[in-house]
DNA sequence: TGTACATCAGTGAACGCGCGTTCACTGATGTAC
DNA sequence: TGTACATCAGTGAACGCGCGTTCACTGATGTAC
């Protein structure tokens, strides 16, 4: 057995992280293999050791942010999947809807940072993608009371605003109107994952 | 003068149209010149006649939007943009987020349908996007009585919550969570068209 | 009214480049002895 | 412990295709006379 096994793993992910940063920053297209290899200090040829298409990357790419970045991300928002207190759902909020995060393009959710990219992509790519959602309802649902009949309502329009608010302001050339809508979305947000919401009322 | 003066105007709004439909279908880089000459009925090298690049097309496609297809759109939601009246929220808010605008992928928005594309395209590009959002938060805006002095907020977060909804419930692959975005945002949208909404209360 | 002409929208072939993918080869490394 | 070997991660040249753009040409049409 030459190279370690690590070796061949370690490798792989350096490949994915590169990617990522990449995709989010360019888009799906305007990502070339070359420059991904390149980046992560290897040559054009090696890839399809790892990979079996720049699709398949694609996919990986999207689906390494909920364990990869993200998992940081949460860690320095003070939120943990694991042990779920009510006031994470606020942090959730506050550090997903906050200006270091729109202006975070590389470290930034994929949601964001490549929707029309994805609802292009293979179904692997959008299956990672909705595994993204999934979890943040799943937070926002979880950390509002049981008794809440509406708490997974508030979740899915607080992950909604939370996105919207991010696409929008992420598109918007005037500075001013991007701010306003973050704003706005960060304070209806906020109202959505209270734990006695009026408007969510059926 | 060979040709009339309208002749040229007439190919060159078909030609947006057309480019229109695809782009929303395919995005900008799946959608080839060629291709839109085709559906067009024209061939290939003419295209230059009309437009600098392609690029330009793709900003005048998005721009095209608002009084062209849009238009129409508003029209069969009974909305009209000269006489507003307050119901006209609703109207938005229902038409927007319905069923049927999801699945018209050839005439949806393209807030919905291009925003990581319009992210990375021309300034001409994002300024067309961005008239989209601020006749839609006029709006909400208008709808709303003057003395509500949460409007602004209430009809920013509107329009986060109409794109934020679609775009996640066209891009997730399980119909069933699809559907629970859309119909969940569309609870929340209409609250925050309401006179009185308590829940964006600064 | 009819005809020659000038204009320019439209044609289609060609260019040039970039990129995803393939492939024969190399050489670093762990293992067997 | 040292050395020959087998493996396979990594290399880099080449392939083939597609697409944005250019360009010399064509021919339909409105106008002048």
């Amino acid at each position: 057995m030459p190279y370690s096994a690590a070796h061949r793993e370690k490798t792989r992910a350096k490949i994915i992280e590169t990617a990522r940063i990449l995709f989010n920053k360019n888009g799906f297209q305007n990502v070339t293999i070359d420059q991904v290899m390149q980046e992560a200090g290897l040559t054009r040829g090696g890839f399809y050791n790892h990979f079996k298409s720049k699709e398949a990357l694609f996919s990986e790419a999207v689906s390494s942010f909920l364990m990869g970045r993200g998992a940081v991300w949460r860690k320095e928002a003070g939120i943990d999947m694991s042990d779920l207190k009510p006031e994470m759902a606020q942090q959730m909020v506050d550090a997903y809807l906050s200006k270091d995060h729109l202006g975070d393009i590389e470290g930034q959710c994929p949601m964001i940072a490549l929707p029309s990219d994805v609802a292009r992509a293979d179904p692997d790519t959008q299956a990672s993608f909705q595994h993204l959602l999934t979890a943040m309802v799943w937070l926002f649902e979880n950390a509002l009371p049981a008794e809440n009949e509406n708490r997974r309502h508030q979740a899915l329009s607080a992950a909604a605003m939370c996105v919207g608010g991010m696409v929008l302001s992420r598109t918007l050339p005037s500075a001013e109107l991007a701010e306003e809508v973050r704003s706005a979305a960060h304070q209806t947000a906020t109202e959505l994952t209270k734990a006695h919401n009026v408007s969510a009322g059926t």
